[in-house]
DNA sequence: TTGAAAATCAGTAATCATTACTGTTTTCTG
DNA sequence: CAGAAAACAGTAATGATTACTGATTTTCAA
Protein backbone atom coordinates (compact mmCIF):
# COMPACT_ATOMS: atom_id res chain seq x y z
CA UNK A 1 0.00 0.00 0.00
CA UNK A 2 1.60 3.13 -0.95
CA UNK A 3 3.78 4.15 -3.62
CA UNK A 4 5.29 5.98 -0.70
CA UNK A 5 7.07 8.19 -2.82
CA UNK A 6 6.69 12.04 -2.99
CA UNK A 7 8.94 14.97 -3.58
CA UNK A 8 7.43 16.56 -0.33
CA UNK A 9 7.40 13.40 1.55
CA UNK A 10 11.58 13.36 0.91
CA UNK A 11 11.65 17.00 1.65
CA UNK A 12 9.86 16.48 4.70
CA UNK A 13 11.89 13.78 5.64
CA UNK A 14 15.41 15.42 4.90
CA UNK A 15 14.24 18.54 7.16
CA UNK A 16 13.81 16.27 9.71
CA UNK A 17 16.69 13.66 9.38
CA UNK A 18 19.28 16.64 8.99
CA UNK A 19 18.64 18.86 12.37
CA UNK A 20 19.43 17.77 16.06
CA UNK A 21 16.92 20.02 17.24
CA UNK A 22 14.33 17.35 18.13
CA UNK A 23 11.82 19.30 16.19
CA UNK A 24 8.18 19.60 16.35
CA UNK A 25 5.84 19.31 13.04
CA UNK A 26 5.13 23.19 13.30
CA UNK A 27 9.22 23.93 12.80
CA UNK A 28 9.46 21.56 10.38
CA UNK A 29 6.64 23.23 8.40
CA UNK A 30 8.33 27.02 8.71
CA UNK A 31 11.74 25.44 7.49
CA UNK A 32 10.11 23.79 4.12
CA UNK A 33 7.76 27.04 4.08
CA UNK A 34 10.46 29.02 2.10
CA UNK A 35 11.59 26.26 -0.19
CA UNK A 36 7.87 24.84 -0.72
CA UNK A 37 5.94 28.18 -0.52
CA UNK A 38 2.25 26.23 -1.19
CA UNK A 39 3.35 22.71 1.57
CA UNK A 40 0.42 22.39 3.43
CA UNK A 41 1.23 21.53 7.45
CA UNK A 42 -1.44 18.78 7.41
CA UNK A 43 0.89 17.50 4.60
CA UNK A 44 3.81 17.55 7.57
CA UNK A 45 1.87 15.55 9.93
CA UNK A 46 0.43 12.95 7.61
CA UNK A 47 3.93 12.45 6.88
CA UNK A 48 5.46 12.06 10.08
CA UNK A 49 2.63 9.90 11.38
CA UNK A 50 3.51 7.32 8.56
CA UNK A 51 7.18 7.85 9.20
CA UNK A 52 6.76 6.84 12.78
CA UNK A 53 4.74 3.85 11.28
CA UNK A 54 7.48 2.85 9.70
CA UNK A 55 9.73 3.54 12.33
CA UNK A 56 12.19 5.73 10.90
CA UNK A 57 11.40 8.68 13.65
CA UNK A 58 10.45 8.67 16.72
CA UNK A 59 8.54 11.02 19.55
CA UNK A 60 11.07 12.48 22.46
CA UNK A 61 8.71 14.16 24.33
CA UNK A 62 6.26 16.44 24.37
CA UNK A 63 7.64 20.14 25.22
CA UNK A 64 4.92 22.69 26.14
CA UNK A 65 2.21 20.71 24.52
CA UNK A 66 3.99 20.30 21.33
CA UNK A 67 5.27 17.07 20.30
CA UNK A 68 8.94 16.61 19.18
CA UNK A 69 10.50 13.95 17.41
CA UNK A 70 13.81 12.62 16.16
CA UNK A 71 15.37 10.66 13.10
CA UNK A 72 17.37 9.13 15.29
CA UNK A 73 16.42 6.27 16.40
CA UNK A 74 18.71 4.50 17.83
CA UNK A 75 18.51 4.12 21.91
CA UNK A 76 19.25 7.13 23.36
CA UNK A 77 17.93 9.75 26.04
CA UNK A 78 17.28 13.32 26.18
CA UNK A 79 17.39 16.33 28.44
CA UNK A 80 14.76 19.05 27.76
CA UNK A 81 15.79 22.64 28.91
CA UNK A 82 12.62 24.16 30.76
CA UNK A 83 13.89 27.51 29.86
CA UNK A 84 15.05 27.37 26.48
CA UNK A 85 13.08 24.81 25.59
CA UNK A 86 15.86 22.89 23.57
CA UNK A 87 16.00 19.26 23.57
CA UNK A 88 19.26 17.53 24.11
CA UNK A 89 20.87 14.15 22.88
CA UNK A 90 22.46 11.88 25.69
CA UNK A 91 23.87 8.58 24.64
CA UNK A 92 24.68 5.79 27.04
CA UNK A 93 26.20 2.28 27.31
CA UNK A 94 24.60 0.67 29.78
CA UNK A 95 21.20 -1.46 29.75
CA UNK A 96 18.38 -1.40 32.50
CA UNK A 97 17.32 -3.25 35.08
CA UNK A 98 14.01 -2.42 34.70
CA UNK A 99 14.16 -4.04 31.17
CA UNK A 100 15.05 -7.03 31.68
CA UNK A 101 12.33 -7.24 35.00
CA UNK A 102 9.78 -6.23 32.21
CA UNK A 103 10.66 -8.87 30.24
CA UNK A 104 10.72 -11.49 32.48
CA UNK A 105 7.36 -11.14 33.81
CA UNK A 106 5.90 -11.04 30.21
CA UNK A 107 5.90 -7.94 29.21
CA UNK A 108 6.89 -6.64 25.58
CA UNK A 109 8.51 -3.49 25.43
CA UNK A 110 8.44 -1.93 22.29
CA UNK A 111 10.47 1.18 22.89
CA UNK A 112 11.74 3.01 25.84
CA UNK A 113 11.56 6.94 26.31
CA UNK A 114 14.21 8.50 28.89
CA UNK A 115 14.29 11.75 29.50
CA UNK A 116 15.47 14.71 32.34
CA UNK A 117 13.41 17.79 32.52
CA UNK A 118 15.75 20.95 34.18
CA UNK A 119 18.14 23.47 32.77
CA UNK A 120 20.56 23.75 30.67
CA UNK A 121 24.26 24.68 31.24
CA UNK A 122 23.60 28.00 29.16
CA UNK A 123 20.62 28.45 31.14
CA UNK A 124 22.17 27.94 34.36
CA UNK A 125 25.12 30.18 33.36
CA UNK A 126 22.89 33.25 32.25
CA UNK A 127 21.93 35.44 34.47
CA UNK A 128 18.29 35.54 33.73
CA UNK B 1 -1.21 33.64 47.87
CA UNK B 2 -4.09 31.45 47.71
CA UNK B 3 -5.67 30.19 51.07
CA UNK B 4 -4.88 27.18 49.71
CA UNK B 5 -7.86 25.34 50.93
CA UNK B 6 -11.51 24.44 49.60
CA UNK B 7 -13.77 21.20 49.61
CA UNK B 8 -13.37 20.65 46.03
CA UNK B 9 -9.66 21.33 45.91
CA UNK B 10 -9.15 18.54 48.97
CA UNK B 11 -11.65 16.22 46.98
CA UNK B 12 -9.71 16.34 43.40
CA UNK B 13 -6.45 15.49 45.78
CA UNK B 14 -7.74 12.60 47.26
CA UNK B 15 -9.64 11.57 44.26
CA UNK B 16 -5.55 11.47 42.68
CA UNK B 17 -4.06 10.37 45.68
CA UNK B 18 -6.39 7.63 46.19
CA UNK B 19 -5.83 5.48 43.12
CA UNK B 20 -2.93 4.03 41.51
CA UNK B 21 -4.61 4.33 38.18
CA UNK B 22 -2.26 7.80 36.81
CA UNK B 23 -5.18 9.13 35.80
CA UNK B 24 -6.18 11.57 33.34
CA UNK B 25 -8.27 14.98 34.23
CA UNK B 26 -11.25 13.66 32.77
CA UNK B 27 -10.87 10.49 34.72
CA UNK B 28 -10.59 12.78 37.94
CA UNK B 29 -13.73 14.81 36.82
CA UNK B 30 -15.55 11.98 36.14
CA UNK B 31 -14.90 9.94 39.54
CA UNK B 32 -15.79 13.03 41.86
CA UNK B 33 -19.29 14.00 39.43
CA UNK B 34 -21.49 11.82 40.91
CA UNK B 35 -20.19 12.98 44.50
CA UNK B 36 -19.78 16.55 43.82
CA UNK B 37 -22.88 17.25 40.92
CA UNK B 38 -21.49 20.41 40.37
CA UNK B 39 -17.83 19.94 39.97
CA UNK B 40 -16.52 21.98 37.11
CA UNK B 41 -13.98 20.05 34.63
CA UNK B 42 -12.27 23.69 34.85
CA UNK B 43 -11.85 23.10 38.40
CA UNK B 44 -9.98 20.09 37.94
CA UNK B 45 -7.70 21.55 35.88
CA UNK B 46 -6.48 24.44 37.54
CA UNK B 47 -5.88 22.39 40.98
CA UNK B 48 -4.03 19.85 38.82
CA UNK B 49 -2.13 22.69 37.46
CA UNK B 50 -1.58 23.49 41.09
CA UNK B 51 -0.88 20.63 42.91
CA UNK B 52 1.96 20.59 40.02
CA UNK B 53 3.37 24.04 40.84
CA UNK B 54 3.38 22.47 45.00
CA UNK B 55 5.05 19.37 43.90
CA UNK B 56 2.30 17.48 45.25
CA UNK B 57 1.93 15.20 42.04
CA UNK B 58 4.03 14.82 38.87
CA UNK B 59 3.24 13.99 35.21
CA UNK B 60 3.92 10.93 33.96
CA UNK B 61 3.23 10.31 30.77
CA UNK B 62 0.90 11.63 27.50
CA UNK B 63 -1.24 8.66 26.12
CA UNK B 64 -2.84 9.59 23.41
CA UNK B 65 -3.10 12.91 23.60
CA UNK B 66 -4.41 13.00 27.38
CA UNK B 67 -2.25 13.73 30.02
CA UNK B 68 -1.32 11.17 33.16
CA UNK B 69 -0.59 12.64 36.34
CA UNK B 70 0.89 10.66 39.93
CA UNK B 71 0.24 11.24 43.58
CA UNK B 72 3.32 9.08 43.69
CA UNK B 73 6.32 11.48 43.41
CA UNK B 74 9.20 9.01 44.45
CA UNK B 75 11.66 8.30 42.04
CA UNK B 76 10.09 5.95 40.02
CA UNK B 77 9.58 4.57 35.94
CA UNK B 78 6.39 3.61 34.45
CA UNK B 79 5.14 1.20 31.65
CA UNK B 80 2.48 2.02 29.63
CA UNK B 81 0.64 -0.36 27.86
CA UNK B 82 -0.39 0.58 24.12
CA UNK B 83 -3.10 -1.58 24.51
CA UNK B 84 -4.79 -1.28 27.60
CA UNK B 85 -3.32 2.00 27.88
CA UNK B 86 -2.99 1.34 31.68
CA UNK B 87 -0.01 2.83 33.44
CA UNK B 88 2.08 0.70 35.24
CA UNK B 89 4.61 1.39 38.09
CA UNK B 90 8.26 0.41 37.97
CA UNK B 91 10.38 0.64 40.97
CA UNK B 92 13.68 0.29 41.06
CA UNK B 93 16.59 0.90 42.86
CA UNK B 94 19.37 1.53 40.43
CA UNK B 95 20.72 5.49 39.66
CA UNK B 96 21.63 6.46 36.39
CA UNK B 97 24.91 7.46 35.10
CA UNK B 98 23.25 9.63 32.73
CA UNK B 99 22.42 12.31 36.12
CA UNK B 100 26.28 11.79 36.73
CA UNK B 101 27.51 12.91 33.49
CA UNK B 102 24.87 15.92 33.45
CA UNK B 103 25.25 17.00 36.74
CA UNK B 104 28.93 17.22 35.85
CA UNK B 105 28.50 18.91 32.82
CA UNK B 106 26.78 21.91 34.61
CA UNK B 107 23.13 20.72 33.84
CA UNK B 108 20.41 21.16 36.90
CA UNK B 109 18.00 18.30 36.61
CA UNK B 110 14.55 18.88 38.33
CA UNK B 111 12.69 15.75 37.07
CA UNK B 112 13.33 12.47 35.12
CA UNK B 113 10.99 11.05 33.21
CA UNK B 114 11.73 7.16 32.10
CA UNK B 115 8.56 5.24 30.45
CA UNK B 116 8.10 2.09 28.33
CA UNK B 117 6.09 1.65 26.08
CA UNK B 118 4.70 -1.87 24.91
CA UNK B 119 2.41 -4.24 25.83
CA UNK B 120 1.72 -5.43 29.63
CA UNK B 121 0.98 -9.23 30.37
CA UNK B 122 -2.50 -9.33 30.17
CA UNK B 123 -2.83 -7.99 26.71
CA UNK B 124 -0.13 -10.87 25.89
CA UNK B 125 -2.00 -13.51 27.27
CA UNK B 126 -5.40 -12.39 25.91
CA UNK B 127 -5.72 -13.88 21.98
CA UNK B 128 -7.20 -10.50 20.87
C1' DT C 1 -20.54 35.40 65.13
C1' DT C 2 -20.34 38.53 61.19
C1' DG C 3 -19.39 40.65 57.07
C1' DA C 4 -16.51 42.46 53.77
C1' DA C 5 -12.05 41.10 51.11
C1' DA C 6 -9.76 37.49 48.91
C1' DA C 7 -9.79 33.13 46.86
C1' DT C 8 -12.15 29.79 44.40
C1' DC C 9 -15.59 28.19 41.55
C1' DA C 10 -19.26 26.99 37.55
C1' DG C 11 -20.22 27.60 33.17
C1' DT C 12 -18.96 28.93 28.99
C1' DA C 13 -16.03 30.68 25.34
C1' DA C 14 -11.53 30.69 23.37
C1' DT C 15 -7.10 28.55 22.13
C1' DC C 16 -4.14 25.58 19.95
C1' DA C 17 -2.13 21.20 18.39
C1' DT C 18 -3.64 17.66 15.71
C1' DT C 19 -6.85 15.10 12.59
C1' DA C 20 -10.46 14.54 9.06
C1' DC C 21 -12.63 15.83 4.79
C1' DT C 22 -13.02 17.09 -0.24
C1' DG C 23 -11.87 18.23 -4.52
C1' DT C 24 -7.31 18.78 -7.12
C1' DT C 25 -2.62 17.42 -8.38
C1' DT C 26 1.26 13.96 -8.50
C1' DT C 27 2.97 9.61 -9.03
C1' DC C 28 3.01 5.03 -10.74
C1' DT C 29 2.34 1.40 -14.08
C1' DG C 30 1.41 -0.56 -18.31
C1' DC D 1 0.61 9.06 -22.79
C1' DA D 2 -3.74 7.30 -19.94
C1' DG D 3 -6.11 5.63 -16.23
C1' DA D 4 -5.84 4.32 -11.37
C1' DA D 5 -3.92 5.00 -6.97
C1' DA D 6 -1.73 7.90 -3.79
C1' DA D 7 -0.72 12.22 -2.01
C1' DC D 8 -1.76 16.90 -1.56
C1' DA D 9 -3.75 21.91 -0.35
C1' DG D 10 -6.93 24.17 1.91
C1' DT D 11 -10.20 24.23 5.10
C1' DA D 12 -13.22 22.50 8.70
C1' DA D 13 -13.63 19.72 12.71
C1' DT D 14 -11.98 17.66 16.97
C1' DG D 15 -10.57 17.42 21.56
C1' DA D 16 -7.62 18.56 25.42
C1' DT D 17 -6.54 22.46 27.88
C1' DT D 18 -6.84 27.40 29.25
C1' DA D 19 -9.02 31.95 29.94
C1' DC D 20 -12.81 34.77 31.28
C1' DT D 21 -16.78 36.54 34.11
C1' DG D 22 -19.97 36.90 37.34
C1' DA D 23 -21.49 33.95 41.46
C1' DT D 24 -20.11 31.28 45.64
C1' DT D 25 -16.80 29.88 49.47
C1' DT D 26 -13.38 30.73 52.56
C1' DT D 27 -10.79 33.55 55.56
C1' DC D 28 -10.06 36.40 59.41
C1' DA D 29 -10.19 40.48 61.97
C1' DA D 30 -13.51 43.16 64.48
Amino acid sequence: MGHNYSSKREAIFKTIASTKSHPSAAWVYEQLKEEIPNLSLGTVYRNIALFKEQGRIITVANVDGEERIDADTSDHAHFVCEKCHRVFDLHSSEQSPLEKELSRNGFIINRKNVVFHGECRDCCESIN
